[in-house]
DNA sequence: GAACTGCCAACTGTCGACAGTTGACTACGC
DNA sequence: GCGTAGTCAACTGTCGACAGTTGGCAGTTC
């Protein structure tokens, strides 16, 4: 649709600062100096500052006037309401992919669950990166372009929170066996059941990050 | 909270812009020229541009690279997405009402039903303004800021569609009907009746609104 | 007459510099 | 010693100008 948006100085600099947001180089809570990143990225202040406009749109920097944008932190009440709006939006998907999945989708979704487990069985620590490719098929296929693109970007916003935790996985069987069970009620076209299946998995998911933001 | 929003230019463009694109004063497929309209808000380009990228972000335009920002057209296909984003988002606003509204929330609820059937039995035709304040102060009730946030975005872009199309107002008695069954649902708590009355609205709406766009 | 090529104007992308504001540090008064 | 007013450096907000790209127009060729 519109391949070469990396071309712009602006767009680079929303994807290195997103990385850089997103894996914790520039930490929770620390200040984005402009003219110390511009000059660090080669780029002048006006791109820059777009990039930076950006990301906080997206929710990875909060802007405060005349004192510049901030790395969020990790709040308790923040982690909840943002549960809240993932809960909302990924039933929501869960639902509509019951009704709307093709066989190529199903495929998918088996192979991503296999390869879970198939890590998980072998003592690997099932990276965050199928989880997230597991929520990323399903939302395929919910084909719901709008409620894809929100979910992205809240998954996005629950990284970041996730990077300023040190990662404890006790409840990645739980996560495993409800990926499961929700491939399950998306084959079967049970939308009530794969709604139910993710409000609960996502309940878990959030409750173990509070735990774990506490500590 | 952020009181002095307004102070830098670059807000104030936003404001001014989006009032002119959600009016129609900017037409829906109409370029906006950034020198032209920066020189007719006497600012510069710089502000302006975070301004156009800000509304961007919103969903009130679209920006094509190096051709500039344009303000997106009625689309059946997006109609479509974006009453399942919004229906994804009302429905479990609805059902977060119907456990946490407080007995001022419930006031405020009957007071915006009772002034909109008050209009409409004075052969008013029934603000669209009311029915943005009803479903603001279900919001409110719901307690969740990160839900209420995407709604609001959401209804923004209703509210742009809908400014390409001859508002017909047939469907008022039914809104109605509706705003005051899912006032009664939250009222008595009945998450589940409160969520499924807000689907059937909102599934009436988007009919609605369809039906429009043909014509 | 149609298709192709080269040129041109308009606009966006980017840059460096100036102005206004913020928060902190210092010095003074009590 | 503590609170307060004044000062200052650092940073953001804003501006005007330059460079690169896009789409259209005129001229040419077949």
């Amino acid at each position: 649709m519109t391949p070469p948006l990396h071309l712009s100085l602006a767009g680079q600099a929303v994807d290195v600062l997103r990385e850089q947001v997103l894996t914790g180089v520039i930490p929770a809570g620390s200040r984005v100096n402009e003219v110390e990143v511009a000059h660090q990225l080669g780029i002048s202040r006006g791109p820059l500052r777009e990039a930076i406009r950006h990301l906080a749109s997206e929710g990875l920097l909060t802007l405060v006037p005349h004192r510049g944008a901030f790395v969020p932190a990790a709040d308790e009440d923040e982690v909840r309401a943002l549960f809240e709006l993932r809960t909302a939006l990924e039933c929501a998907a869960a639902e509509l992919a019951a009704s709307r999945r093709t066989d190529v989708d199903l495929v998918r979704l088996h192979e991503v669950c296999a390869e879970s487990r198939r890590d998980y069985t072998a003592g690997q620590p099932f990276p965050y990166r199928l989880d997230l490719a597991f929520h990323r098929a399903l939302l395929e296929a919910a084909r719901s372009p709008r409620i894809a693109e929100q979910v992205w970007l809240v998954q996005q916003r629950v990284v970041l929170l996730r990077s300023a935790l040190e990662d404890d996985p006790p409840h990645q069987h739980a996560s495993l066996d409800d990926h499961d069970e929700l491939v399950r009620a998306v084959e079967e076209g049970d939308a009530a059941r794969a709604s139910g299946v993710m409000r609960r998995h996502l309940s878990r998911v959030c409750a173990q990050m509070l735990t774990s933001l506490k500590a």
